[in-house]
DNA sequence: AACTATTTATAAGA
DNA sequence: TTCTTATAAATAGTT
């Protein structure tokens, strides 16, 4: 959309797939906004860069999400005999305890990251503050590198382990275009 | 960019704001779909309509982006002393392990869909032909709601869950545009 | 579901 | 990278 016309196939100048990339994140981005704001919707969206680093988006919040499906407990009542509220309820308490755990697994692997962090940045300061002199500058290039590198994953990794579970979680049997329903899929009733 | 400009607040018009949300889902699948193709990039996308029932876009597909998660391994050895390795082996194991419980418990969550499912419609024909005239016209309605409503639920409770998972996880700790990282976003070196 | 008048998004260029 | 601009695409209102 803008000077020229282009393939659609893999930009194949690498800074110009760069410049795309961002320019259509964003753009991206702005639509899902659009979209939840103008239909009162719920989104959520993660992309990875050729490079692997995932950015994601999503609105309005999780908190929102979780606690509507899980508040669809109290109108599970209305038509239904006692077995099948039973039946209702126990498929519904699995499914909560299935998110509790996704929950604490998340928070248990973002802790995690962090002490790790904490360790490392705490060894590297001391190492680094007492014995320069008897590093060689390769061996102190080397130490800079890894120590890069430790920051570098263990800051993205939460991220990274969120987004790779969310495309896992998302296209588990299929990977291309997934509409939820045929017929009756919009049924307002918050106004 | 129609004929006229819209404000950006939630559609009043019940029958409009459907068009619209249909509208503006299909645009924003295919804008994700061109952004993965120009850029060779990973996209996924979950959305809910208001009356909550979830639409999900992904490409290419998961398998491809578990095994690019897992296969990290490899790559993590240069420059690395052996108690770093060690650590980082630790640190990817236990995300390999969380992935893999997330898929089983999504599997199983879905096999339980569908014997509940095949229990209730064998059940509900079975009632449905033999005493229908002893029914009364009020119970022979209720009867069809109940049925009607399980089936809903169970069809899209699978979707359900995943999407709903998904934005727990997108959205962990904040509910705004959130990208990865600031400096060097992009690295590509598969061609 | 199709059709346009317009608004937006964006590919190139600076 | 951020801004500008010519043009392609998306889509709001209409049929």
């Amino acid at each position: 959309m803008g000077r020229r016309k282009i393939e659609m196939e893999k930009v194949q100048d690498m800074n110009t797939r760069q410049v795309t990339f961002s320019k259509r994140r964003t753009g991206l981005f702005k639509k899902a906004s659009e979209l939840a704001t103008l239909c009162n919707a719920e989104v959520g969206i993660v992309v990875f860069s050729p490079g692997g680093k995932p950015f994601s988006y999503g609105k309005p919040s999780v908190e929102a999400v979780t606690e509507r499906f899980i508040n669809d407990f109290e109108e599970t009542g209305s038509g239904c005999n006692d077995e099948t509220r039973v039946r209702k309820r126990d498929k519904q308490d699995e499914i909560i305890e299935n998110l509790d755990r996704l929950t604490k697994q998340l928070k248990a692997e973002k802790k995690r990251g962090e002490m790790l962090q904490e360790n490392l940045e705490s060894a590297g300061y001391e190492r680094f503050l007492k014995p320069v002199e008897e590093l060689s500058l390769d061996e102190l290039k080397e130490y800079k590198s890894v120590l890069q590198a430790m920051h570098d994953e263990i800051k993205g990794r939460a991220t990274q382990m969120k987004a790779s579970s969310t495309l896992m979680l998302l296209s588990a049997d299929n990977g291309s275009c997934n509409a939820a329903n045929d017929d009756d899929d919009y049924d307002d009733d918050d106004n």
